[in-house]
DNA sequence: ATAGGGTTAG
């Protein structure tokens, strides 16, 4: 067979089993030394998009590979994107064997462009080669300087040039877009001599980037001879800037234009239906797909796949992927774990997470975020914890918004300031979103001066800033820094979302600020319940408990649990059985398996010093099969989580803490204190023993903090049910009497205590 | 041979 001949039989083949055949048969015949052919077997692999694995197979088996096998294995890579670019640089290496030089201007380019930001290394190389002068060569160190920057290094190079090509203008553009930097793009456009579809293409995608649609659109309506990649450019602009719909119409156009969809306009397509409103618009697509018979590549298929788990088939989404087989790559794998880390199949997620073969910075996010976003802060860490003791990859600001996030769930200050030291050890940039991880951390830690300083570092602040810098002030009772934010925020001309409208009133609430409480509400245009849920808690907690229970009435949604709760905790602090029974019947058929209702019922009788209430509520309880829920409290020290739960004596220090909750229960008793009836009710019928009284998580946590840090340091105790009265009294006289500051965080609330004070007035 | 378009994480 010559090697025409094979020519002519390698056009004709269209998968890769055929290639494996036609491999199998030149290695038979040895004919697998001679470099030409494996050269055309490789550029094959990268027509058809072979696996990697299979690719490198062919490269490995031949005995003395060519600078012609070399310059096709880096075409391949690159034709992959850069994930490769490590294997490109040790392929280099071995390439320095060969002798024949003549080729370099050949091999250089392909070679440059496929290493990813370690091509910038090759710049002096081959200005000592003497090939700085040719335009391919020059071409490809413009382009690695543009992409990997100093965008100014590509420019030097560009202005040196005797005379540039319509190529190297438009390589030159796309590098300033790259950065960012509009106006010097703007002004090539403007200079160039003349313009392909090409330069008008990369102006549709600059300021796709900047997020400014109006000017793309408007360069891509003045493309003169419009082709496949502007179409393609202008859909992804849609597509990724939150526009779907946009993206769908302008499909439509396309299809009407007589410009054939690729596999890469399929793709953008797809991924525009994952992320429309309704499961229409992706319906009608499959059948498209199925009646025109249309070949998906393998990331058209990872964006089926995406799109399917998205539109809540994961069976079919994990078809798709089982079916990828080979053609996996990470992208695929990583669509896969964020499908189930999604739903909270946390464990499918992990499994796959672990058995994939090359984890990049994605699949630890996508992992990490799934653990973080399904209320599993501490496994969020870990993971992470992992990542940096491998150090491959480099954490980005994704992962840090996950873990700094994380932290503040869990109040771990000491390892969220771990965390930001990464952040500069990396040199991760600070984007908004980490500006507004790093607002809730702080919020979440008691420290509102750390958050209120990195808000105003912002130089821009979006909704989440405020919402969350808000909803900071209304944890800390700060009603009227929360107002006050909420203005600005109008000032700013943001407009507040349904969350910003939930935090405001609970920060009203919690400020008792019931004039800006309520004008607030009356603005809000269709109120949902969350909504209702809070004014009744703001009307409930100043005494309006009857206007409250009007609210309820004239409510045009149906009520849901929070509304009756709110309910009830304003009967329980008004002490208004008629009210709160009603609100308990109502939570009792809503969520019969939720304890907290019957504990807030309960807590009412006994406020009203109805005791015979109190146990027959807690009778019923019991009969119903309704466990308490459990209280955890925690306290980090020394870069450890350290928890505790009423009873329990599984830390390792517990002997010590005991002995000083005895020790300061005998101090608290001579000083005044009387523990709450309530608390000793119930405690002695759960534990059945009188030694338990008073062994509350949060008073275990303060204790072990007492007993192991420094006399000034402050107590940060995060508990993850409501602080019960008899602990907060219990603390406030601990604060005065060791003279420590206290800082104790239940769900939604801070308790700042100091000198036998607390910052959030009494409100039982 | 060189330039413009694609899937995943928050």
């Amino acid at each position: 067979m010559s090697l025409s001949q094979l020519e002519g039989l390698v056009c004709k083949i269209c998968n890769v089993s055929q290639l494996r055949q036609l491999h199998a048969h030149l290695v038979q015949n040895s004919l697998h030394h001679q470099n030409q052919w494996v050269s055309l077997l490789i550029n094959q692999c990268t027509r058809l998009r072979a696996p990697p694995t299979y690719t490198r197979l062919i490269f490995d088996s031949t005995p003395h590979p060519s600078i012609h096998v070399f310059t096709s294995m880096f075409k391949y890579y690159s034709f992959l994107g850069n994930v490769h670019s490590n294997q490109v640089v040790s392929l280099y290496q071995r390439m320095q064997c060969c002798d024949d030089i003549w080729l370099g201007t050949f091999v250089y380019p392909v070679l440059i462009k496929s290493s990813g930001s370690a091509g910038i290394a090759f710049h002096a190389h081959v200005l000592k080669l003497g090939l700085g002068s040719d335009q391919y060569v020059r071409n490809a160190i413009m382009s690695v300087y543009s992409k990997y920057g100093p965008v100014d290094h590509a420019r030097e190079v560009f202005d040196e040039m005797p005379e540039r090509t319509l190529v190297d203008w438009n390589n030159m553009i796309s590098g300033y877009w790259k950065c960012g930097n509009k106006v010097e793009a703007c002004k090539l456009f403007d200079m160039m001599p003349e313009k392909s579809v090409v330069t008008w293409t990369a102006m549709v995608t600059g300021y796709a980037r900047m997020k400014d649609l109006e000017n793309a659109r408007r360069y891509f309506d003045n493309i003169p001879e419009k082709n496949v990649v502007s179409w393609n450019a202008m859909l992804s602009a849609y597509a990724q800037n939150g526009s779907p719909e946009e993206a769908l119409r302008l499909f439509e156009d396309m299809m009407n234009s007589g410009d054939q969809p690729n596999e890469t306009t399929w793709a953008i397509v797809i991924s525009a239906c994952s992320s429309c409103g309704n499961s229409s618009p992706a319906n009608s697509l499959v059948q498209k797909l199925n009646q025109k018979r249309i070949h998906l590549s393998y990331i058209g298929k990872t964006a089926l796949l995406d799109m399917y788990a998205k539109r809540g088939s994961l069976k079919i989404a994990r078809e798709v992927f089982d079916e990828l087989g080979v053609y996996k790559n990470s992208v695929s794998w990583n669509a896969m774990i964020s499908a189930y880390a999604r739903v909270g199949n946390l464990t499918s997620a992990r499994d796959l997470f672990d058995k994939m073969p090359e984890r990049n910075v994605v699949s630890w996010n996508s992992m990490i975020s799934g653990y973080a976003q399904n209320g599993q802060s501490a496994l969020a860490i870990d993971l992470f914890k992992d990542m940096t003791a491998a150090n491959d990859p480099k954490p980005d600001e994704v992962t840090m918004v996950s873990v700094i996030s994380a932290c503040g769930h869990l109040g771990a200050l000491e390892i969220g300031n771990w965390a930001i030291n990464i952040l500069a050890k990396h040199r991760i940039s600070l984007s908004i979103s980490v500006h507004n991880s790093l607002i809730f951390l702080y919020s979440k830690c008691g420290s509102m001066d750390d958050a209120k300083r990195i808000f105003n570092e912002m130089k821009t602040k979006d909704l989440v800033s405020y919402n969350t810098l808000i909803a900071g002030f209304a944890a800390h009772g700060d009603g009227m820094e929360a107002v006050k934010l909420m203005a600005k925020m109008k000032e700013e001309s943001i407009e507040p979302d349904r969350v910003t409208y939930t935090v405001i009133l609970t920060a009203c609430s919690h400020a008792r600020l019931l004039e800006e409480g309520w004008k607030v509400f009356e603005s809000i245009k269709d109120p949902d319940v969350d909504h209702y849920a809070c004014v009744v808690d703001l009307l409930g907690r100043v005494g309006k408990v009857d206007e409250a229970k009007n609210i309820v009435d004239g409510m045009q949604k149906e009520a849901h649990a929070g509304v009756y709760g709110s309910l009830l905790n304003a009967s329980r602090i008004h002490k208004r059985i008629d009210l709160g029974e009603f609100a308990a019947s109502k939570l009792f058929e809503l969520e019969p398996h939720n304890s907290g209702n019957y504990i807030l019922l309960s807590n009412m009788y006994a406020s009203a010093g109805k005791w015979d209430d109190v146990v027959r509520v807690r009778e019923t309880m019991r009969n119903a099969g309704v466990k308490k829920a459990t209280g955890w409290s925690w306290v980090e020290y020394s870069g450890k989580m350290h928890k505790f739960i009423a009873g329990d004596r599984s830390h390792e220090l517990s002997d010590g803490i005991y002995r000083l909750l005895a020790e300061l229960g005998r101090k608290l008793r001579n000083a005044g204190y009387i523990a709450d009836k309530a608390c000793v009710l119930r405690d002695v019928e759960e534990e059945e023993k009188e030694e338990m009284v008073g062994t509350h998580s949060e008073k275990l946590a303060v204790c072990f903090a007492l007993l192991v840090t420094e006399a000034k340091s402050v107590i940060r105790v995060v508990k993850n049910l409501r602080v019960c009265r008899d602990c907060h009294t219990a603390i406030k006289m601990i604060s005065k009497l060791e003279g420590r500051k206290i800082i104790l965080r239940d769900n939604n609330r801070f308790h700042h205590f100091s000198d036998g004070l607390c910052s959030c007035g009494d409100y039982w």
